[in-house]
DNA sequence: GGTATGATTGCGGAAACCCACAATAGCGGT
DNA sequence: ACCGCTATTGTGGGTTTCCGCAATCATACC
C-alpha cells in the first residue's frame, strides 16, 4: 500500500488514538489540526485515504471534502461525528464520501474501513489510468478521425463511412488505419471492446 | 410516468398527508400501514417508488428494503426517519437506497426527490433491459459459440481462434456466423461495442 | 433404429479490410 | 517562398471476413 492516511480533527486526542492505532498495524498515518492546515498542506500527492472530523472550527470536514474534489482529488473520505447529523450524513455520502461513522468508533471497524477504502480507490484508480490513458489518446486524433472512429464503432463499414462523410473510401481506409495506429490497437473490434458505445 | 408511489408509515396522518401530496400533483399514490401489509400485496409490480418509514412495528423500513431487493426488486427507496439515525441512514445508503429524509419534511422536498428517484429508474431500467436482452441471447449460444465469442472480443482473428481451440478456421468461420446472428448484430464490431470488455 | 442438435471440415467466391507507394491540395507558421 | 500537418484520392495486392453448398461424426432423445 502507498501513501498516507490523513487524519483532519480539531480534538488532539482523537488524532493521537487514530494515529497510533493506524501506527500500530503498521499503515502510515498523520493528523492535522484543522482543514485549513491539511489542505494548505500541499502537494497532498501522497493521500491514500483522509478521515475527516465533521464539525472543526472554521472549516467543516464537509467543506474540506467539497475542496478537495473541487480541485479534483478524489482520494476516498472518511467521515467522523460526534453528533448525530442525519442530512449531512446524507448529503456527504450522495457526494461520494467514503463512509460516514459516528464517534465513539470501533478501532478494529476504522482500520478495516480505510484498508477498504484503500483498496477500493486504488482499484478505481487502475481503471481510471487505463480511461486517461485511452482519453489522451483519443485527444490526438484529428477532427475527421474521430468522425471516423464514432462511425466505426457503429460498426458501419468503410464504405458506409465514405457516403456519409461524402469522401471516397480510400481517405477512410487511411483515417481508419491511423485511429487504429494512434488508439494502438490491432484492429476495429479491440478499439471498440475498450470504448463500448462511448 | 408509469406505476405507483407507494407509502408504508404505520402513522395514518404522514400516509394521508403523502398520498394527498402526491395526488394532488398528479402522481398515482397509495398507502401501506406495514412493512407486512405492503410486501404481501403482491405483486409489486407497479412500483414507481417507496418511500419507507424506518421505524414501524414489527418490520422496519430498512428490513423491508432488504427483502425488496432481496426479491431482486431494484425500485428506487427513499426513507424517512423521526430519528436521527447516522448509522440506519448510512447502512441503507451504500446499500442503495436512494435518499434519507428526517421529518419533518418539506413537501417539494419530497415531491421532488420522488420524481427524481423514478427518473433516474427508468433510465436505469432502459439500461438494464439492454443488457438482459443482450444475456438473454448470450446465454443461447453454445459452449463452443461462447468460446469463439470470448476470443473475439479479445481482437483475435479467425485464424488465431482457429489455433487456439485447435479446430479449422472454416470451423471458426461458422461459429462466428452464428453468434453474430444470435447475437443480432451485422459485425464483430457492434458486438464490441456492445458487450466492450466482458 | 430414427431424429435432432451441434461440432467439424472443405471448396469456392464475393465483399471488406489493411497497407505500401505515390500524388495533389489547403492551411498556418517561419 | 518554404515547411509541416492534414485531408484527400488512386493503384495494386495481400489478408480477412462472411457465407452458400455439401458432407461427416457424435451425442442425446424418442
Amino acid at each position: 500500500m502507498t501513501g498516507t492516511i490523513h487524519i483532519v480533527d480539531d480534538e488532539e486526542p482523537i488524532r493521537d488514538a487514530l494515529s497510533f492505532l493506524f501506527d500500530s498495524r503498521g499503515l502510515n498515518a498523520r493528523g492535522w489540526a484543522s482543514g485549513e492546515e491539511f489542505l494548505s498542506a500541499q502537494p497532498l500527492a501522497d493521500c491514500a485515504c483522509v478521515i475527516l472530523d465533521v464539525r472543526m472550527g472554521d472549516l467543516g470536514g464537509p467543506e474540506v471534502f467539497e475542496r478537495l474534489r473541487a480541485m479534483g482529488n478524489r482520494v476516498p473520505v472518511i467521515f467522523l461525528t460526534g453528533h448525530a447529523d442525519v442530512p449531512v450524513a446524507v448529503r456527504t455520502l450522495k457526494a461520494g464520501a467514503f463512509d460516514f461513522v459516528e464517534k465513539p468508533f470501533n478501532d478494529n471497524q476504522i482500520v478495516d474501513l480505510a484498508l477498504k477504502a484503500i483498496a477500493a480507490h486504488e482499484a478505481a484508480e487502475a481503471m481510471a489510468a487505463a480511461r486517461r490513458d485511452l482519453e489522451t489518446r483519443r485527444a490526438s486524433l484529428s477532427a475527421r478521425e474521430e468522425e471516423v472512429l464514432r462511425l466505426m464503432l457503429q460498426g458501419q463499414l468503410n464504405k458506409q463511412i465514405a457516403d456519409s462523410l461524402g469522401i471516397a473510401m480510400r481517405t477512410v481506409e487511411v483515417h481508419r488505419g491511423r485511429v487504429l495506429a494512434k488508439m494502438a490497437v490491432r484492429n476495429a473490434v479491440e478499439l471498440a471492446a475498450m470504448l463500448g458505445g462511448d
